[in-house]
DNA sequence: TCTATAGGTTCGGTGACCGAACTTGCAAGT
DNA sequence: ACTTGCAAGTTCGGTCACCGAACCTATAGA
Protein backbone atom coordinates (compact mmCIF):
# COMPACT_ATOMS: atom_id res chain seq x y z
CA UNK A 1 0.00 0.00 0.00
CA UNK A 2 2.94 2.16 0.44
CA UNK A 3 3.83 3.00 -2.93
CA UNK A 4 0.39 3.42 -5.13
CA UNK A 5 -0.01 6.55 -2.44
CA UNK A 6 3.08 7.92 -2.54
CA UNK A 7 3.70 10.76 -5.17
CA UNK A 8 7.46 10.47 -5.45
CA UNK A 9 9.98 13.08 -6.56
CA UNK A 10 7.51 15.37 -4.91
CA UNK A 11 10.01 17.57 -2.94
CA UNK A 12 7.37 19.49 -1.50
CA UNK A 13 5.44 19.59 1.38
CA UNK A 14 2.15 19.57 0.06
CA UNK A 15 2.52 16.34 -1.71
CA UNK A 16 3.28 14.51 1.92
CA UNK A 17 0.01 16.19 3.48
CA UNK A 18 -1.45 14.64 0.04
CA UNK A 19 -0.08 11.65 1.14
CA UNK A 20 -1.45 11.75 4.56
CA UNK A 21 -4.67 13.14 4.00
CA UNK A 22 -5.40 13.24 0.28
CA UNK A 23 -7.06 10.07 -0.09
CA UNK A 24 -11.03 9.70 -0.19
CA UNK A 25 -13.25 10.25 2.37
CA UNK A 26 -10.21 10.89 4.78
CA UNK A 27 -10.34 14.83 5.08
CA UNK A 28 -14.40 14.46 5.22
CA UNK A 29 -13.12 11.69 8.19
CA UNK A 30 -11.09 14.68 10.04
CA UNK A 31 -13.98 17.48 9.62
CA UNK A 32 -16.17 15.01 11.45
CA UNK A 33 -13.49 14.42 14.46
CA UNK A 34 -13.07 18.17 14.68
CA UNK A 35 -17.52 18.51 14.69
CA UNK A 36 -17.26 16.18 17.96
CA UNK A 37 -17.54 12.82 16.27
CA UNK A 38 -15.78 10.00 17.64
CA UNK A 39 -17.14 6.38 17.34
CA UNK A 40 -17.14 4.22 14.79
CA UNK A 41 -20.63 4.07 13.87
CA UNK A 42 -21.07 7.35 13.92
CA UNK A 43 -18.76 8.40 11.22
CA UNK A 44 -19.86 5.54 9.48
CA UNK A 45 -23.31 6.68 9.75
CA UNK A 46 -22.88 10.54 9.05
CA UNK A 47 -20.74 10.42 5.97
CA UNK A 48 -21.99 6.84 4.39
CA UNK A 49 -18.99 5.38 4.26
CA UNK A 50 -18.25 1.61 3.63
CA UNK A 51 -17.39 -0.08 6.52
CA UNK A 52 -13.98 -1.57 5.29
CA UNK A 53 -12.41 1.78 4.01
CA UNK A 54 -13.51 3.83 7.30
CA UNK A 55 -11.63 1.10 9.13
CA UNK A 56 -8.78 1.02 6.81
CA UNK A 57 -8.61 4.82 6.85
CA UNK A 58 -9.04 5.63 10.84
CA UNK A 59 -6.18 2.92 11.38
CA UNK A 60 -4.05 4.84 9.05
CA UNK A 61 -4.75 8.06 10.46
CA UNK A 62 -4.24 6.17 14.06
CA UNK A 63 -0.89 4.80 12.64
CA UNK A 64 0.54 8.58 11.53
CA UNK A 65 -0.30 10.19 14.56
CA UNK A 66 -3.57 12.05 13.39
CA UNK A 67 -5.99 10.45 15.47
CA UNK A 68 -5.35 8.73 18.80
CA UNK A 69 -7.00 5.61 19.74
CA UNK A 70 -9.11 5.82 23.05
CA UNK A 71 -10.79 3.16 25.24
CA UNK A 72 -13.73 5.14 26.83
CA UNK A 73 -15.05 4.38 29.45
CA UNK A 74 -18.51 2.66 28.13
CA UNK A 75 -15.84 0.20 26.98
CA UNK A 76 -16.07 1.44 23.12
CA UNK A 77 -13.01 2.78 21.25
CA UNK A 78 -12.74 6.10 20.24
CA UNK A 79 -10.98 8.47 17.95
CA UNK A 80 -9.50 11.44 18.95
CA UNK A 81 -8.01 14.16 17.17
CA UNK A 82 -3.95 14.18 18.18
CA UNK A 83 -2.26 17.59 18.24
CA UNK A 84 -1.11 16.88 15.27
CA UNK A 85 -4.16 16.70 13.64
CA UNK A 86 -5.85 19.69 14.78
CA UNK A 87 -3.36 21.42 13.20
CA UNK A 88 -4.79 20.51 9.89
CA UNK A 89 -7.69 22.62 10.79
CA UNK A 90 -6.61 25.89 8.62
CA UNK A 91 -6.21 23.52 5.34
CA UNK A 92 -9.77 22.12 6.53
CA UNK A 93 -11.02 25.71 6.75
CA UNK A 94 -9.44 26.81 3.86
CA UNK A 95 -10.89 24.33 1.67
CA UNK A 96 -14.32 24.49 3.11
CA UNK A 97 -14.14 28.31 2.66
CA UNK A 98 -13.69 27.69 -1.18
CA UNK A 99 -16.69 25.39 -1.61
CA UNK A 100 -19.06 27.65 0.32
CA UNK A 101 -18.05 30.70 -1.79
CA UNK A 102 -18.39 28.79 -5.24
CA UNK A 103 -20.74 26.41 -4.60
CA UNK A 104 -23.54 26.87 -1.53
CA UNK A 105 -25.56 29.74 -1.29
CA UNK A 106 -25.08 31.99 1.62
CA UNK A 107 -28.44 30.02 3.20
CA UNK A 108 -27.13 26.73 3.68
CA UNK A 109 -23.83 27.22 4.95
CA UNK A 110 -23.94 26.96 8.54
CA UNK A 111 -21.96 29.78 10.30
CA UNK A 112 -19.26 29.60 12.48
CA UNK A 113 -18.65 32.14 15.90
CA UNK A 114 -16.17 32.72 17.70
CA UNK A 115 -16.84 30.72 21.35
CA UNK A 116 -14.98 33.37 23.30
CA UNK A 117 -17.01 36.50 22.10
CA UNK A 118 -19.66 35.39 19.83
CA UNK A 119 -18.96 37.42 17.42
CA UNK A 120 -19.39 35.27 13.74
CA UNK A 121 -16.43 34.25 11.68
CA UNK A 122 -15.64 34.96 8.17
CA UNK A 123 -14.22 33.05 5.39
CA UNK A 124 -10.91 34.45 5.99
CA UNK A 125 -11.12 32.87 9.32
CA UNK A 126 -10.79 36.42 11.13
CA UNK A 127 -13.97 36.98 13.81
CA UNK A 128 -15.62 39.87 12.44
CA UNK A 129 -16.40 41.09 16.19
CA UNK A 130 -13.04 41.17 17.82
CA UNK A 131 -10.89 40.79 14.96
CA UNK A 132 -9.12 37.25 16.37
CA UNK A 133 -8.55 34.44 14.65
CA UNK A 134 -9.93 31.54 16.52
CA UNK A 135 -8.43 28.23 16.33
CA UNK A 136 -11.15 25.13 16.02
CA UNK A 137 -11.10 25.18 20.20
CA UNK A 138 -12.64 28.33 20.33
CA UNK A 139 -15.12 28.15 17.38
CA UNK A 140 -18.94 26.84 17.64
CA UNK A 141 -20.46 25.40 14.73
CA UNK A 142 -23.95 26.36 14.31
CA UNK A 143 -26.71 24.65 12.28
CA UNK A 144 -27.61 25.69 8.56
CA UNK A 145 -29.92 29.45 8.41
CA UNK A 146 -32.31 27.23 5.67
CA UNK A 147 -33.17 24.13 7.60
CA UNK A 148 -33.57 21.03 4.89
CA UNK A 149 -36.29 19.54 5.22
CA UNK A 150 -35.13 16.22 6.10
CA UNK A 151 -32.79 15.93 8.50
CA UNK A 152 -30.61 12.86 8.70
CA UNK A 153 -31.18 10.84 11.73
CA UNK A 154 -27.64 9.74 12.57
CA UNK A 155 -26.02 11.11 16.12
CA UNK A 156 -24.05 13.37 14.76
CA UNK A 157 -27.04 14.74 12.28
CA UNK A 158 -28.87 15.09 15.11
CA UNK A 159 -25.67 16.21 17.14
CA UNK A 160 -25.09 19.56 14.90
CA UNK A 161 -28.49 20.60 14.74
CA UNK A 162 -28.35 23.10 17.73
CA UNK A 163 -24.90 24.95 18.34
CA UNK A 164 -21.83 23.02 19.04
CA UNK A 165 -18.50 24.06 19.67
CA UNK A 166 -15.56 22.37 17.45
CA UNK A 167 -13.69 19.14 19.23
CA UNK A 168 -16.69 18.59 22.15
CA UNK A 169 -18.38 14.76 22.10
CA UNK A 170 -21.49 14.91 20.09
CA UNK A 171 -22.54 12.48 22.68
CA UNK A 172 -22.99 13.77 26.20
CA UNK A 173 -20.50 12.75 29.28
CA UNK A 174 -19.11 10.27 26.13
CA UNK A 175 -16.53 9.14 29.14
CA UNK A 176 -19.32 8.40 31.59
CA UNK A 177 -22.22 6.18 29.22
CA UNK B 1 -17.97 9.83 -13.89
CA UNK B 2 -20.23 11.94 -11.98
CA UNK B 3 -22.01 9.87 -9.08
CA UNK B 4 -18.46 7.71 -7.64
CA UNK B 5 -16.60 11.06 -7.15
CA UNK B 6 -19.06 12.79 -5.31
CA UNK B 7 -20.43 13.01 -1.52
CA UNK B 8 -23.58 12.58 -1.60
CA UNK B 9 -25.64 14.02 1.44
CA UNK B 10 -23.02 16.12 2.56
CA UNK B 11 -24.54 19.47 2.99
CA UNK B 12 -20.85 21.16 3.25
CA UNK B 13 -18.57 23.40 1.85
CA UNK B 14 -15.43 21.18 2.10
CA UNK B 15 -17.52 17.91 0.69
CA UNK B 16 -17.83 20.37 -2.38
CA UNK B 17 -14.25 21.28 -2.52
CA UNK B 18 -13.11 17.52 -2.74
CA UNK B 19 -15.30 16.46 -5.19
CA UNK B 20 -13.59 19.49 -7.44
CA UNK B 21 -9.90 19.12 -6.26
CA UNK B 22 -10.12 15.84 -3.68
CA UNK B 23 -8.85 13.68 -6.37
CA UNK B 24 -5.21 12.49 -6.80
CA UNK B 25 -2.74 14.66 -8.90
CA UNK B 26 -5.57 17.57 -8.35
CA UNK B 27 -4.10 19.80 -5.73
CA UNK B 28 -0.48 19.40 -7.27
CA UNK B 29 -1.46 20.03 -10.69
CA UNK B 30 -2.56 23.25 -9.74
CA UNK B 31 0.20 23.96 -7.61
CA UNK B 32 2.33 23.31 -10.32
CA UNK B 33 0.04 26.22 -11.94
CA UNK B 34 0.87 28.46 -9.36
CA UNK B 35 4.25 28.10 -10.10
CA UNK B 36 3.84 29.13 -13.69
CA UNK B 37 3.75 25.97 -15.29
CA UNK B 38 1.45 26.48 -18.49
CA UNK B 39 1.83 23.06 -20.65
CA UNK B 40 0.94 19.89 -20.86
CA UNK B 41 4.30 18.70 -21.39
CA UNK B 42 5.28 20.83 -18.61
CA UNK B 43 3.40 19.53 -15.90
CA UNK B 44 3.36 15.50 -17.13
CA UNK B 45 7.28 15.93 -16.61
CA UNK B 46 7.27 17.63 -13.46
CA UNK B 47 4.54 15.93 -11.90
CA UNK B 48 5.26 12.30 -13.75
CA UNK B 49 1.76 11.95 -14.04
CA UNK B 50 0.15 9.61 -16.41
CA UNK B 51 -0.86 11.36 -19.57
CA UNK B 52 -4.56 9.90 -19.83
CA UNK B 53 -5.04 10.73 -16.35
CA UNK B 54 -3.14 14.58 -16.87
CA UNK B 55 -5.77 14.67 -19.90
CA UNK B 56 -8.40 14.25 -17.90
CA UNK B 57 -7.74 16.43 -15.02
CA UNK B 58 -7.09 19.23 -16.87
CA UNK B 59 -10.00 19.00 -18.91
CA UNK B 60 -12.12 18.87 -15.72
CA UNK B 61 -10.76 22.07 -14.05
CA UNK B 62 -11.26 23.89 -17.34
CA UNK B 63 -14.72 22.32 -17.36
CA UNK B 64 -15.25 23.60 -13.41
CA UNK B 65 -13.49 26.95 -14.41
CA UNK B 66 -10.76 26.22 -12.71
CA UNK B 67 -7.91 26.97 -15.24
CA UNK B 68 -9.12 28.27 -18.61
CA UNK B 69 -7.31 27.09 -22.22
CA UNK B 70 -5.63 29.51 -24.01
CA UNK B 71 -4.39 29.49 -27.25
CA UNK B 72 -0.59 30.62 -26.78
CA UNK B 73 1.43 32.73 -29.79
CA UNK B 74 3.48 29.80 -30.47
CA UNK B 75 0.72 27.71 -31.13
CA UNK B 76 0.41 25.75 -28.12
CA UNK B 77 -2.17 25.38 -26.08
CA UNK B 78 -1.45 26.94 -21.88
CA UNK B 79 -3.28 26.08 -19.09
CA UNK B 80 -3.84 28.94 -16.65
CA UNK B 81 -5.71 29.83 -13.63
CA UNK B 82 -8.77 31.51 -13.49
CA UNK B 83 -9.50 33.94 -10.70
CA UNK B 84 -11.29 30.91 -9.23
CA UNK B 85 -8.50 28.42 -9.23
CA UNK B 86 -6.38 31.18 -7.61
CA UNK B 87 -8.86 31.42 -4.74
CA UNK B 88 -7.37 27.66 -3.95
CA UNK B 89 -4.55 29.38 -2.51
CA UNK B 90 -5.19 29.45 0.93
CA UNK B 91 -6.07 25.56 0.98
CA UNK B 92 -2.93 24.67 -0.62
CA UNK B 93 -1.23 27.28 1.33
CA UNK B 94 -2.29 25.36 4.31
CA UNK B 95 -2.03 21.93 3.41
CA UNK B 96 1.40 22.91 2.75
CA UNK B 97 2.96 24.11 5.81
CA UNK B 98 1.27 21.15 7.51
CA UNK B 99 3.40 19.30 5.40
CA UNK B 100 6.44 20.81 5.76
CA UNK B 101 5.92 20.98 9.85
CA UNK B 102 5.29 17.25 10.53
CA UNK B 103 7.50 15.82 7.67
CA UNK B 104 10.36 18.30 5.77
CA UNK B 105 13.24 19.10 7.75
CA UNK B 106 13.98 22.62 8.02
CA UNK B 107 16.42 22.81 5.11
CA UNK B 108 14.20 21.46 2.19
CA UNK B 109 11.35 23.17 2.69
CA UNK B 110 11.39 25.99 -0.12
CA UNK B 111 11.00 29.65 1.21
CA UNK B 112 8.66 32.12 0.13
CA UNK B 113 9.23 35.61 -0.14
CA UNK B 114 6.60 38.36 -0.09
CA UNK B 115 7.60 39.80 -3.34
CA UNK B 116 6.87 43.64 -2.63
CA UNK B 117 8.72 43.99 0.57
CA UNK B 118 11.69 41.00 0.16
CA UNK B 119 10.31 39.55 3.65
CA UNK B 120 9.92 35.40 4.60
CA UNK B 121 6.79 34.28 4.79
CA UNK B 122 5.55 32.84 7.99
CA UNK B 123 4.11 29.31 8.25
CA UNK B 124 0.81 31.31 8.92
CA UNK B 125 1.16 33.25 5.66
CA UNK B 126 1.91 36.60 7.19
CA UNK B 127 4.76 38.26 6.12
CA UNK B 128 7.50 38.45 8.44
CA UNK B 129 8.99 42.05 7.52
CA UNK B 130 5.78 44.07 6.98
CA UNK B 131 3.14 41.45 8.65
CA UNK B 132 0.76 41.76 5.43
CA UNK B 133 -0.63 38.53 4.31
CA UNK B 134 0.31 38.02 0.14
CA UNK B 135 -1.76 36.30 -1.90
CA UNK B 136 -0.37 34.58 -4.75
CA UNK B 137 0.48 37.34 -6.94
CA UNK B 138 2.52 39.00 -4.05
CA UNK B 139 4.89 35.61 -3.87
CA UNK B 140 8.24 34.02 -4.88
CA UNK B 141 8.87 30.97 -4.25
CA UNK B 142 13.11 30.05 -3.74
CA UNK B 143 14.94 27.24 -4.67
CA UNK B 144 15.81 24.99 -1.17
CA UNK B 145 18.27 25.63 0.84
CA UNK B 146 19.70 22.40 0.85
CA UNK B 147 19.97 21.85 -2.65
CA UNK B 148 19.39 17.92 -3.76
CA UNK B 149 22.29 16.60 -5.62
CA UNK B 150 20.09 15.47 -8.37
CA UNK B 151 18.66 18.27 -9.87
CA UNK B 152 15.56 16.72 -12.24
CA UNK B 153 16.17 18.57 -15.79
CA UNK B 154 12.20 19.23 -16.94
CA UNK B 155 11.62 22.73 -17.67
CA UNK B 156 9.79 23.43 -14.69
CA UNK B 157 12.66 22.36 -12.47
CA UNK B 158 15.24 24.27 -14.18
CA UNK B 159 13.11 27.15 -13.58
CA UNK B 160 12.27 26.75 -9.89
CA UNK B 161 16.02 26.71 -9.28
CA UNK B 162 16.14 29.97 -9.12
CA UNK B 163 13.96 32.87 -7.65
CA UNK B 164 10.66 32.53 -9.13
CA UNK B 165 6.82 34.25 -8.37
CA UNK B 166 4.04 32.58 -8.97
CA UNK B 167 1.38 32.83 -11.76
CA UNK B 168 4.65 34.22 -14.05
CA UNK B 169 5.21 31.92 -16.70
CA UNK B 170 8.26 29.35 -16.26
CA UNK B 171 9.27 29.80 -19.68
CA UNK B 172 10.27 33.26 -21.18
CA UNK B 173 8.06 34.68 -22.77
CA UNK B 174 5.59 32.55 -23.18
CA UNK B 175 3.36 34.80 -25.34
CA UNK B 176 6.16 35.31 -28.22
CA UNK B 177 7.66 32.14 -28.69
C1' DT C 1 -30.05 -18.80 26.68
C1' DC C 2 -31.54 -15.59 23.28
C1' DT C 3 -31.31 -11.23 21.16
C1' DA C 4 -29.36 -6.81 19.94
C1' DT C 5 -25.74 -3.84 18.87
C1' DA C 6 -20.93 -2.08 18.00
C1' DG C 7 -17.17 -2.72 15.35
C1' DG C 8 -15.26 -4.67 12.37
C1' DT C 9 -13.65 -8.47 8.18
C1' DT C 10 -14.56 -10.91 3.88
C1' DC C 11 -16.17 -11.15 -0.78
C1' DG C 12 -17.27 -10.46 -5.67
C1' DG C 13 -17.98 -6.73 -8.93
C1' DT C 14 -16.86 -2.14 -10.78
C1' DG C 15 -14.22 1.69 -11.79
C1' DA C 16 -9.89 4.52 -11.34
C1' DC C 17 -5.10 4.51 -12.10
C1' DC C 18 -0.94 2.73 -14.09
C1' DG C 19 2.92 2.44 -17.87
C1' DA C 20 3.50 1.57 -22.54
C1' DA C 21 2.22 1.79 -27.16
C1' DC C 22 -0.16 4.12 -30.62
C1' DT C 23 -2.32 8.25 -33.12
C1' DT C 24 -3.02 12.95 -34.50
C1' DG C 25 -1.74 17.67 -35.71
C1' DC C 26 1.36 21.13 -36.66
C1' DA C 27 5.79 23.00 -38.28
C1' DA C 28 10.39 23.05 -39.94
C1' DG C 29 13.83 21.05 -42.84
C1' DT C 30 15.33 19.22 -47.48
C1' DA D 1 5.94 17.05 -51.75
C1' DC D 2 8.07 14.24 -48.36
C1' DT D 3 10.04 13.35 -44.22
C1' DT D 4 11.29 14.16 -39.56
C1' DG D 5 10.25 15.67 -35.03
C1' DC D 6 7.71 16.78 -31.23
C1' DA D 7 3.64 18.17 -28.37
C1' DA D 8 -0.56 16.52 -26.98
C1' DG D 9 -3.25 13.55 -26.48
C1' DT D 10 -5.98 8.47 -26.96
C1' DT D 11 -6.11 3.52 -26.51
C1' DC D 12 -5.10 -0.71 -24.17
C1' DG D 13 -4.45 -4.50 -20.87
C1' DG D 14 -3.33 -5.21 -16.08
C1' DT D 15 -3.62 -3.90 -11.23
C1' DC D 16 -5.40 -1.89 -7.28
C1' DA D 17 -8.79 0.87 -4.57
C1' DC D 18 -13.51 1.40 -3.64
C1' DC D 19 -18.18 -0.22 -3.48
C1' DG D 20 -22.46 -2.51 -1.13
C1' DA D 21 -23.77 -6.61 0.97
C1' DA D 22 -23.05 -10.45 3.73
C1' DC D 23 -20.73 -12.43 7.42
C1' DC D 24 -18.16 -12.67 11.97
C1' DT D 25 -17.04 -11.71 16.93
C1' DA D 26 -17.41 -9.69 21.43
C1' DT D 27 -20.18 -7.63 24.79
C1' DA D 28 -24.50 -6.29 27.23
C1' DG D 29 -28.99 -6.85 28.57
C1' DA D 30 -33.56 -9.51 29.00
Amino acid sequence: MALPREYLDQECGLARSLEIVGERWTLLIIRDAFYGVRRFSDFRDHLGIPRAVLAERLNFLVEHGILKRDAAASGRDEYILTDKGERLWPGIWSLMAWGNEFYMPERRRRPFTHTDCGGVVGADGTCQACGARPGPDDLTIHPQPARRRTVKSDPASQALKNAHPLLTPIREASSAQ
